[in-house]
DNA sequence: TGTACATCAGTGAACGCGCGTTCACTGATGTAC
DNA sequence: TGTACATCAGTGAACGCGCGTTCACTGATGTAC
């Protein structure tokens, strides 16, 4: 209870300084991108919801879509943690651990639909795409012996089944469960390369 | 060269009144939605594109969401056009017939871009999802045994691995062709279903 | 410990713009006689 | 064939609104002395 470094309730000190105004903005995009499209938010409508003036967002963004890219960019990494937590250097066995990075995908996308959008909004910057050796299903399809050009298409086949099964749930169009599809689909992949081999 | 149907130049008869308003607003539509997303298009845009007023549109769409809905209906029409042509009953052979289904998926995306985003736009219209029975997708598993659960699952990864394919080639994060993608992509979903029955 | 000052995160008024939509209107078209 | 009239697809001016952004400002914070 002593007065440094905590000069009284925060709610108090926030009054003038908002303390992470630039955190909050995310925030609040996320949520609003969320609720209503990439297209569908206003820096004004994420001012209110931060409770500060209209004109507070540009000490801490160039203009919206400064705010945008860096929602998308943080996208970009929440997706890439939550992936490689999935897989989990493939404990305890690498089959249980590919299919935790499918539904990792489809946590994502349902969990944090603010950034998830923002990631993939039409006409975003292409994000730097995946490095396949150090990403999680890169290292996932390496576990499983896949190897050479095969990996290079398994794992973008694998990739835009999850993204088009995300879409799909998310608009509304899947009458089942996108984690059994995921689950399946993944294991007819892998079984449908295993057969070409032989 | 007689008067009546056909009283002048097109040009001279469209001076006042256009013609085909209706249509030629759609279309201006789908090329603006082409070039700036679902959302970056105005109705003062589109009758711009059309060489009419501000107000004439409102003669033929009672708002813009019910403008962007017809698009979407009219884009989901094209779509099952295209892809029941492809089919075109499983000629000549229906391992060569599905092939052409995913690339005819590709190429709806690619080369009607307004009406795939109108018709996937985030907030869309449900639309009605196809009946599996009578879609051609519905109709080329069919054509290869594949009937019960199965059949549903494996027309839903068909489904979800070709929108994820055209979203991603979209948004330019595919290192490859796509067409080479599906027809692999499909190829192995079909060998692996078979592996899982014997 | 106390004071002076630089810093900087906020305010709030104001701007210009483009958009969706309305309204009373007008000119062209097609039909009934 | 010619004329009168109902219909209706267009015009263009106007509206209210919300948005992105700017600007001069002000109040709080933290640091140097």
């Amino acid at each position: 209870m002593a007065q440094p470094e905590n000069p009284g309730p925060a709610a108090a000190r926030r009054a003038y300084h908002h303390g992470n105004l630039h955190q909050a903005l995310l925030d609040a995009a996320a949520s609003l991108v969320a609720e209503r499209g990439p297209e569908g938010f206003s820096m004004l409508d994420a001012a209110k919801a931060c409770g500060v003036s209209a004109s507070a967002p540009y000490k801490h963004f160039a203009d919206k879509a400064a705010l945008l890219a860096e929602l998308a960019a943080l996208g970009g990494q929440k997706l890439h943690q939550r992936m490689a937590a999935a897989w989990d250097s493939g404990r305890p066995e690498p089959p249980k651990a590919f299919l935790r990075l499918g539904h990792a995908y489809l946590a994502f996308a349902r969990e944090e639909p603010g950034y998830y959008l923002a990631l993939f909004r039409p006409g975003a910057a292409p994000a730097t795409p995946p490095d396949p050796a150090t990403s999680p299903l890169g290292q996932a399809l390496a576990a499983f012996g896949v190897a050479g050009g095969a990996a290079g298409t398994l794992a973008l086949q694998i990739w835009a089944l999850s993204h088009g099964l995300a879409s799909l749930e998310r608009s509304g169009q899947l009458p089942m469960p996108a984690e059994a599809l995921i689950d399946s689909g993944v294991a007819r992949l892998l079984r449908g390369l295993a057969a070409e081999k032989s």
